[in-house]
RNA sequence: GGGCGCGUAGCUCAGUGGGAGAGCGCUCGCUUCACACGCGAGAGGUCGCUGGUUCGAAACCAGCCGCGCCCACCA
């Protein structure tokens, strides 16, 4: 490593890599299952998929939990964060499968206990690449203790739950309508269905009555289900029809007769008023045949082809099989209208396929009653929901909740702990252990993967076992999470936990945004328009969303952990670039700073605040205020103005101002101790949001300085009111307006940078040598008549050199005029009755005092 | 159909009742002994539109226009 001197920059990929190893060697991130939870301080992550790899969404909530995490730590508790990943059952299963399919086989052709074999050493290979990136960005898991949802302990609290659950009666195995994935061959549930808008045709279909006397149309999108069909329903109010109820008529093409039922969920004023009724394959209809005994028929089995129910069109692909019948149908004249008709479509979430929904008999749980307490939890405040605003999404939903299908027709995942045998009787055993004697086949399903990640903050602590991780982590404060899997997962973990541990698993919910590509588009891979946080950290390539192309910069992982935590809010937000340059360029200016210290202080100096000057108190005020300010934002999970206001206070004040306005001292013993103490509790300050740097600076800080070994694992002094200093910043107020103000009259003036100009100096007491250095004025006391007059905030610098007359006549000018249009404005408001009659005395107070300063500023002028 | 949210500088966003802000971009100046990925000084906004409440509205209320998300079973 080169000499500190030497380093002009901060290089995060140098350092970063480096400053991870001695996080990871140091032990810190592991602690100890000592004291209990009330005490200590515990995040369960999001369990990652094990096959995925770091993205945006990752990154930003690993940016937010790292700092809470960090910040609780240098708080002084007992912290753990739980590291683990998902086994994601479609998900790892369908890439296992591809990769079989390159190799020429298939899971069928391997057999079921190969493919899981198979499973886990895919995951060996590549279920690590998400975990070494967390460690990139610098999240300060518990790495000594990994989870997985499939591992052994935690396969023994997921079938205890589902025996518990059984037993109570909740989980029941039913016919029922599905939503089946034809892509993934399995059912899957409500909530992995999403909409979309498709335009089909829509086909009126005449169906003859049995007796002869005519005929009623129906309108359907999918043909191919008529099949199915057990009835036409009307409304029991429709004139038009009501004389038909009791009649049949003939299904056209298979010759079954049809009652037709009145049903109030018929809408008299869409489309002909007549509805087919399939039980079989729509969730309206299922429900309409429950209700009036209807029989149950299947035209499309779950291979996506057709049953034999009619033989002429048995193993047709849905496709086939509707040409079939539409031509069928025509033959014969029965179709009276085609429209094009815009809908939306069920698809599936993980598939993209078009979900077909099914009547197939598979386990459900009825929610019901665990949604009540998870309701409660919210409701008492005992779960506390970030932005407050979702808590009525979180309880709307669960008051509405519906049976959830939790069997999965997949291989990877929990196996449902159920066998069924025939001989010598019909019997079903359900138990965590396999039942005794011959003839027992386990049920082939496995579970839905929420079913085992709802079980999540206690599983991988050790539960059911008592353990002392238990007893010190749970419940966890915070869960962190986006808004989508707000009902797939946070609504069932507080079920769950209330159900089984009797106690919520966390106390805040966290709900953070979600970030768009620059476009405002979804980030995706497929549309180009996905960003990977490990390209903005260490460079690479910028993907098409981005117009200009190129590559980016090794930002670092403090400077992808600033800026996402600056852009993110509590709604969706487009991704900036430049909010992770604004973090590169702090940790950059952190580095500098230090540097500038480092290089400058005495040698064995005794660190300590000092008060030698006003900006010494000054410095220590707004100090202080940093960290008030930082500790009240990051509790009420304010994350981007925590960072935006550290931002401020190292440019604004400490780089901009303090540090230039010590630059005319000598750096003696008492500055030295000044500045490391400064410097310390500003790295301090600093570290929840950008580790790295503030790590390596503290390694550099000379051994008296450091209270530990890391600064991850250092203290955190507590904020202090009463080191707030009103006089200080109120002096320095005025020292910085007017060197700001001089500034601009030399700018104005064309005055050279360097040029030091005479000048007298009214106002600033024993602080004109301050405005003297950093305005560049060299401070006379004699009569002369000024070139320029300056006036700002009670202070009055007279310039006596230096400036163009005329320069300085036509900036005089224009400062009048500002200043009379704000006179007139103060003048105008004080002379409005209603304003001095009904406006707070202290507001109309302060419009008297500035309008006042003002006239005499132009005074002055 | 119901619900939630958004519209402020060229871009991305702060700002919830008393003189319009930040970062980036842009203009001008500067090798000032920490940093030129720097420093200093600037330009740039009828705060979506219309009406209302108020002494006072970017902010509160209503309507309209535009955009986004969530929920919902109209064949």
């Amino acid at each position: 490593m080169s000499s500190l001197k030497d380093r002009k920059r901060f290089e995060p990929s140098e350092v970063e890599p480096r400053i991870v190893q001695r996080w990871l060697d140091s032990g810190l991130f592991h602690p100890q299952p000592e004291g209990d939870a009330s005490e200590n301080f515990s995040i369960a992550i999001p369990p990652p998929n094990v096959t995925g790899a770091l993205h945006m969404g990752h990154a930003l909530n690993g940016s937010i939990q790292d700092t809470l995490i960090r910040y609780h730590r240098m708080l002084g508790r007992n912290v753990k964060w739980v590291l683990g990943t998902d086994h994601a059952g479609i998900a790892t299963q369908t890439q296992v499968e591809k990769r079989l399919k390159e190799q020429g086989t298939s899971r069928e052709a391997i057999g079921r206990e190969a493919f899981i074999e198979k499973t886990w050493e895919w995951r060996e290979e590549f279920g690590g690449t998400i975990v070494g990136q967390l460690k990139r960005l610098g999240a300060s898991c518990d790495y000594d203790e990994e989870r997985f949802t499939l591992d052994e302990g935690y396969a023994r609290a997921v079938l205890k739950v589902f025996v518990a659950l059984y037993e109570k009666g909740y989980i029941y195995r039913d016919n029922y309508m599905v939503n089946w994935d034809p892509g993934s061959g399995s059912a899957i549930s409500d909530l992995e269905v999403e909409d979309r808008e498709v335009t089909d045709t829509l086909f009126h279909i005449a169906y003859p009555l049995a007796d002869g006397g005519g005929e009623v149309v129906v309108a359907t999108v999918r043909p191919e289900t008529m099949l199915a069909d057990v009835a036409v329903a009307v409304h029991p109010e429709d004139d038009r029809y009501r004389h038909l109820v009791g009649r049949t008529v003939v299904l056209p093409l298979v010759g079954r007769e049809l009652p037709i039922i009145a049903d109030e969920y018929v809408k008299t004023d869409f489309g002909t008023g007549c509805l087919k009724i399939t039980p079989g394959h729509d969730p309206n209809d299922f429900e309409i045949g429950r209700t009036h005994g209807l029989p149950e028929l299947s035209a499309i089995g779950e291979d996506g082809r057709m049953t034999g129910l009619v033989p002429a069109y048995e193993g047709m692909t849905i496709a086939e099989a509707q040409r079939a019948i539409v031509a069928a149908l025509d033959e014969q004249g029965l179709i009276r209208a085609r429209d094009p008709y815009v809908h939306t479509v069920p698809f599936s979430h993980r598939s993209g396929e078009r979900i077909e929904p099914l009547i197939s008999l598979q386990w459900f749980m009825r929610m019901d009653e665990l949604a009540a307490p998870a309701i409660a939890a919210v409701r008492d405040g005992r779960v506390k929901i970030h932005p407050e605003s979702q808590s009525r999404r979180y309880i709307d939903w669960l008051e509405n909740i519906r049976p959830w299908c939790i069997s999965r027709q997949l291989w990877w995942g929990h196996q449902i702990p159920v066998w069924y045998r025939s001989h010598p009787t019909q019997e079903t055993y359900v138990g965590m252990e396999p039942p005794e004697g011959e003839g027992w086949t386990r049920d082939p399903d496995v579970l839905d993967t929420w079913f085992s990640s709802a079980l999540w903050p206690f599983a991988t602590l050790g539960w059911p076992d008592g353990t002392p991780e238990l007893e010190a982590f749970y419940p966890t404060d915070v869960l962190s999470t986006a808004r989508d899997i707000l009902f797939l997962w946070v609504a069932r973990m507080v079920m769950m936990g209330l159900e089984f541990t009797g106690d919520i698993p966390f106390e805040h919910v966290y709900v953070h945004s979600v970030i768009q590509a620059p476009d405002g588009r979804r980030m995706s891979k497929s549309l180009g328009t996905g960003i990977d946080p490990l390209h903005l950290i260490e460079g690479g390539d910028r993907p098409p969303v981005f117009t200009g192309g190129g590559e980016f910069p090794a930002y670092g992982a403090d400077g992808v952990r600033f800026g996402l935590l600056a852009m993110s809010s509590t709604q969706d937000v487009r991704f900036s670039e430049e909010k992770v340059a604004q973090g590169q360029a702090l940790a950059n200016k952190l580095f500098n700073a230090t540097r500038f210290v480092l290089l400058n202080v005495a040698e064995d100096v005794e660190l300590a605040p000092a008060v030698q000057t006003v900006e010494d108190r000054w410095i220590l005020s707004r100090l202080e205020a940093a960290k008030a300010d930082f500790a009240e934002r990051v509790e009420a999970f304010d994350f981007s103005k925590a960072a935006l206001g550290l931002y401020d206070f190292v440019y604004g004040e400490l780089c901009d101002w303090y540090l230039e306005l010590i630059k005319g001292r000598p750096f003696d013993a008492e500055l030295s101790g000044h500045l490391l103490h400064v410097l310390r509790e500003t790295l301090a300050l600093a570290h929840p949001i950008i580790p790295f740097v503030t790590e390596e600076l503290w390694s550099l800080l000379p051994a008296s300085a450091r209270t530990a070994e890391l600064l991850a694992g250092a203290r955190r002094t507590a904020a202090d009111p009463s080191l707030r200093d009103a006089e200080a910043e109120a002096a320095i107020e005025r020292v910085i307006a007017t060197v700001q103000a001089v500034r601009s009259w030399r700018d104005a003036g064309g005055v050279k940078p360097g040029e030091f100009l005479e000048a007298r100096i009214d106002g600033l007491d024993g602080l004109v040598p301050l405005v003297a250095r950093l305005a560049r004025l060299t401070p006379v006391e004699d009569d002369r008549a000024p070139v320029a007059t300056i006036p700002v905030s009670g202070v009055q610098v007279d310039l006596l050199t230096g400036v163009d007359p005329e320069e300085a006549a036509a900036k005089v000018e224009a400062q009048r005029r500002h200043l009379e249009s704000e006179i007139r404005r103060a003048e105008g408001k004080l002379a409005n009755d209603g304003f001095v009659a009904k406006a707070p005395e202290a507001v109309v107070a302060a419009e008297r005092e500035k309008l006042e300063r003002l006239r005499a500023e132009l005074e002055a002028l």
